[in-house]
DNA sequence: TCTGGGGTCCTAGGACCC
DNA sequence: TCTGGGGTCCTAGGACCC
């Protein structure tokens, strides 16, 4: 793999923002800073976000809300309803903060990004990365933990350590000697990749924590386990398989919601999809692309064992590939009606985007010519619109929606608008 | 009463082809 | 008695991630 020793090779950097969520809640309300926060999933649900004392009271990730009513009020728990808009404006912030110092990055998550440095002389990482966390912190207000290693894999198992050391926040994980010692100490299930199935496959082979998959063979590990974990043999060895990864357009575009109340009736449950049909639609023209199917799925409560359950879901293809929003929704309504029965309380239901191609692609159908112009300006007219009055705006209006139903969200403890309010947003580099 | 919402990649097996 | 064999494409489902 390698040949030539320098001073300078590769190195993979993963930045990851400390509880996240939490932590753009306090940017726009300081008070919260040294108190417990929470901030919740979709409808309220679980909770998704804990601030650090949160964590250290015991309450797990993705609890379900009501579980822990009693402690969240006994403690005086911050609560906070997703806000998904502030999330995506912070996180473009903190992005574009890491492309000051290289173009190399991939953004991995709403909170998380890889960084890769092909000439950087071990001596100035420490202080490279303490100012990368600074200035971070400075310009957008949120902290992060920096994991360093000659591999992705090996710069996860560097963060969550960089985690646990509240001081630095950075953990250098590039040395051979520190990689032996730290991979001893890591349970095969915290490996990047490795979770309870394959964890549970890999200790009745005698395989319990990192040191012991590393010194595996690679051959026989792809021979029982497969590529992926074949790949995770040689990372945790310090030799890169997994490179940055273009963002490209998404493949799929779903837009699903647990309903705030059960829907027994087709009207309220068109409606419904029909909105996350128009959000879907958007979202896909914004990457330019168009699908050539839609998957539709309805579900009933399957929590709720003293109900009927019903769950199916349906695909419809085009003919051509589409992006506009009435004719999906027309095939939505369809693809609907078709899955739909009376009598059961629906609890969530949703839409998939799918088979998208680029939308400068021309497949012309054997017998119809496929004509976009029209659609396309109509589409454009119509999300220039929704761009500044909100999402669906144009929509709700000519295809008679209501925004009340009982199947909205529950969002009870939701932040202001803080990022999203202003046409312009003050200017953080 | 109340239990999220997105995504990706890989594999196995069937269909089909020559 | 013997009933090819290898390649490709597609799809459903599994597993994992945040």
């Amino acid at each position: 793999m390698s040949s030539t020793k320098s001073n300078h090779t590769q190195l993979f950097a993963l930045v990851d923002c400390n509880n996240f969520f939490v932590s753009c809640e306090r940017v726009f309300n300081p008070t919260l800073i040294g108190r417990p926060v929470i901030v919740l999933s979709n409808n309220d649900g679980c909770i998704i976000a804990r601030s650090n004392e949160v964590k250290k009271m015991g309450i797990p990730m993705a609890a379900p809300f009501h579980d822990y009513r009693h402690v969240i009020s006994s403690k005086n728990i911050e609560v906070y309803s997703s806000n998904y808009q502030l999330y995506g404006n912070m996180s473009d912030r903190v992005m574009d903060s890491l492309r000051v110092f290289s173009p190399d990055v991939e953004v991995y998550s709403i909170d998380e990004a890889f960084i890769r440095f092909n000439s950087l002389a071990k001596k100035d990482y420490y202080d490279y990365f303490q100012k990368i966390r600074e200035n971070v912190l400075q310009w957008t207000g949120i902290p992060v933990s920096i994991g360093l290693g000659p591999t992705k894999t090996l710069a996860k198992i560097a963060n969550s350590l960089a985690k646990k050391d509240k001081k630095n926040s950075v953990f250098d994980l590039s040395s051979f000697a520190k990689q032996i010692e730290v991979l001893e100490d890591t349970q095969v299930e915290d490996i990047w990749g490795i979770s309870g199935r394959w964890g549970a496959k890999l200790r009745m082979i005698g395989i319990g924590n990192a040191l012991q998959l590393r010194n595996a063979s690679p051959k026989k590990v792809r021979k029982y386990l497969g590529v992926v974990m074949e790949r995770t043999v040689y990372e945790l060895r310090g030799l890169s398989c997994l490179n940055l990864q273009q963002v490209g357009p998404r493949k799929n575009i779903m837009i699903s919601r647990t309903f705030g109340n059960p829907v027994d009736n087709f009207t309220d449950l068109e409606q419904a999809v029909a909105l996350y049909t128009i959000r879907a639609c958007e979202k896909m023209r914004l990457q330019k692309s168009r699908a050539q199917a839609i998957y539709v799925f309805v579900r009933t409560n399957t929590f709720r064992e003293d109900h009927a359950q019903h769950k199916d879901g349906i695909v419809y293809g085009f003919n051509n590939p589409c992006s506009d929003t009435g004719f999906i929704i027309k095939a939505m309504e369809q693809a609907l009606g078709n899955i739909y029965q009376a009598g059961y309380l629906y609890h969530r239901a949703g839409i998939i985007l799918m088979d998208f191609v680029p939308d400068n692609v021309h497949q012309a159908d054997l017998f119809e010519e496929a004509s976009y112009e029209k659609s396309d300006s109509r589409m454009k007219a119509i999300d220039n619109i929704n761009n500044r009055f909100g999402p669906g705006t144009l929509f709700y209006a000519a295809a008679g929606l209501r925004k009340d139903g009982d199947w909205q969200s529950r969002t009870h403890h939701l932040s202001p608008r803080y990022t999203t309010k202003w046409d312009e947003l003050p200017h953080v580099i």
